[in-house]
DNA sequence: GTGAGTGCAAAACATTTGCAAAAAT
DNA sequence: ATTTTTGCAAATGTTTTGCACTCAC
């Protein structure tokens, strides 16, 4: 009875075998490989030889978002990824040419929203930044 | 022969019936309705008794973002809403109460923007960044 | 006239849902 | 034993595409 268990329970979910395969899957993938589709993680599930329907990987996910176990984004690429909550908020970073997420938080960006928000009278309850970018050639 | 024609020439598109009421729709629409759907167009076509297609609208409005004329949006409402592009960039505070679209331009975000990217070796091409807000009770 | 543009219906995706069977407590 | 959860297939919503027809130049 591994970690994924009691964050499973913490979360108020029942221990299922779909439920700790794909939240092993999320916290197991690479650097390279943080964010990851629906697709991407019933691809994943059916190379570890678990046998579980699509349908319920898109359900057990929208279940980890609600939960605050994952977080789902939606970037310009017509379907959601996601990824492992780790706590702290971070924006994104994506390479354009390999496909590469670099994550970052600037404090300065954060604070000025805020006052951005604030004056026009607004709170802000969620923000999404991502720049789009290519290497630079030196 | 209105503006329209001309700005359709200028980006190498024949003037068709279609593409000049969609562009005069995506012209006309008030500050609230900045931001339309492809669904949106549609419907605006018609109610103007215009008999447009909806694959029609969207191929003109992919055909306008090649050109250059309309920026493509992808909030996260599961689908895309287009605006015209009046040439300064911007980004946008959504109220997740009532919807309305506030757009705004932060020189500091941009310039840390750029630092940021550069500091990890990279340069910006393009950025997205959009605030979900909630009005502030006072 | 000829090639680009259009409408329609069908296809293609990503995602959701209904329901009977299976599993968790 | 009861309540959840799952798998499958079918439904959904958005966007794209194939193709015969029409329009702009």
């Amino acid at each position: 009875m591994a970690v994924e268990n009691q964050e499973l329970r913490k979360a108020g979910l029942k221990v299922t075998l779909p439920r700790v395969k794909i939240l092993q899957i999320l916290e197991s993938t690479g650097e390279t490989t943080q964010h990851m589709s629906a697709e991407d993680v019933y691809r994943a599930l059916l190379e570890a030889g678990e046998d579980v329907g699509l349908a319920t990987v898109y359900r057990v996910l929208t279940q980890f978002e609600t939960a605050g176990l994952v977080t789902r984004h939606n970037f310009e690429t017509g379907h959601s990824v996601f990824e492992i909550a780790r706590g702290e908020h971070h924006d994104h970073m994506v390479c354009l040419d390999s496909g590469d997420v670099v994550e970052f938080n600037d404090p300065v960006i954060e604070q000025r929203q805020r006052e951005i928000a604030e004056h026009h009278g607004f709170e802000i309850v969620d923000h999404s930044l991502v720049l789009y970018v290519r290497k630079l050639k030196r």
